[in-house]
DNA sequence: TGTAATGTTTACCAATCGGTCAAATTATCC
DNA sequence: GGATAATTTGACCGATTGGTAAACATTACA
């Protein structure tokens, strides 16, 4: 008799491993470009180069799929932030900060756009990481922050916003590549493009954030 | 005999005025939401609160209402940019740009993410306006600032990307709204983040730009 | 090599999709 | 008030949706 698809995880066989990678390999593309809503299973299968039927003995129906591909991706995503660190020299730690988040953006624009679709339509499947891991890490990255500002290492600003503006602004050559690449027109759209945004952000972030002789 | 629905903007009745009025705030609605894969006629059509081939009596097909909202919304969306003014003052300016996109994305959430959705999924049906009439707007602002960069006003920057970072940042609290609530918590998720994200990105930016000692 | 478990496919299902049609209803204007 | 045009609706269509059943093929392993 078939063991059932959910206890299949006792015992994993070298086709399941294959076909699952294969299979939410597909489901990112699709899923990223799409939605969850303006995806289909029939794309996917299309996509992983197998039947719908066989897509859905691994994975018994498309919320499953996005739930697994949500999971393997999470971590990775939030890697950048907990590398923050609070023992670092601040200037150098958001300087790279910035930078690495850059990179994913470069180098992972798939996951920074299966995030974006889910939390734009409202989270509706990754609710509970919003608010439990993810809020809990930022939290903890903020009060790092905090006490750079308290000991005049940095401007006194609010630590929560400054993080909000550095996923905005780096993720944002991810989520709306389309659009950068429109507005700067066919000759600044090359690679060349992350190094003018990575500059550029380092000149803001560090110059904003240093405490010269800031307002009150 | 009906009139067909092409010629139909000859003499607009009351009621046509009303009933697209009408349609095209549920469409926000939806759209917004969804995005154009994700959304549904039937949707649309029960939040407007009329019968489906009512709804494409109006609008003879999907695609037809998302250009229809498209159009009626793009001119309002760029309203803060074209406000940009080169003979202001810089740091006046620049304030005040951000503080407009914000009150939008907190005004006008939904017209956020109907662009958002569209770009994030490859912008597919708004390309045109990224490449003429958009771009067009942001060459000639972004001169503006590399005029202002070049006088000495502000740092030497891309101009280019100090528009993106402005857009990102301040979009993000519309876009990403559930995200920001998620992390900031009960507590803080009251309209008053907004004037804390204006107090926070407005000492980024004028920082970030003024032209003390800057690097290089 | 036989056999039991695993993997794959064909054929199919009910629900929903975007959209049409003709008939019925309502508004407009002389 | 009646004719005519504009509006609205219920019934319906073929295509696509997420998902199933069962027969079939393949693999792993004793």
């Amino acid at each position: 008799m078939t063991i059932p698809r959910a206890a299949k995880t006792l015992r994993r066989t070298r086709i399941q491993e294959e076909k699952e990678e294969q299979i939410l390999e597909a489901a990112l593309d699709v899923f990223s470009a799409s939605g969850f809503r303006g995806s289909t299973i029939d794309q996917i299968a299309e996509v992983a180069g197998i039947s719908k039927p066989n897509l859905l003995y691994y994975f018994r129906t498309k919320e499953a799929m996005h739930r697994a591909l949500i999971d393997r991706v999470l971590y990775t995503w939030l890697e950048p932030l907990r590398a923050f660190d609070a023992e670092g020299n601040p200037e150098e730690e958001i300087r790279s900060y910035i930078r690495r988040k850059l990179e994913m953006a470069r180098d992972f624009p798939r996951e920074s756009r299966l995030f974006a679709n889910e939390v734009l339509q409202g989270a509706p499947h990754i609710e509970d990481e919003l608010k439990g891991p993810l809020k809990e890490l930022v939290d903890e990255k903020a009060e790092v922050i905090r006490a750079w500002a308290k000991s005049g290492k940095i401007i006194k600003c609010d630590p929560y916003h400054l993080i909000f503006s550095i996923w905005s602004t780096t993720q944002h050559y991810a989520d709306f590549d389309v659009q950068v690449r429109a507005v700067l027109g066919q000759e600044h759209s090359g690679e060349g493009r992350f190094e003018d945004a990575a500059r550029f952000l380092e000149q803001l972030f560090i110059g904003g954030l240093r405490p010269d002789r800031s307002e009150s």
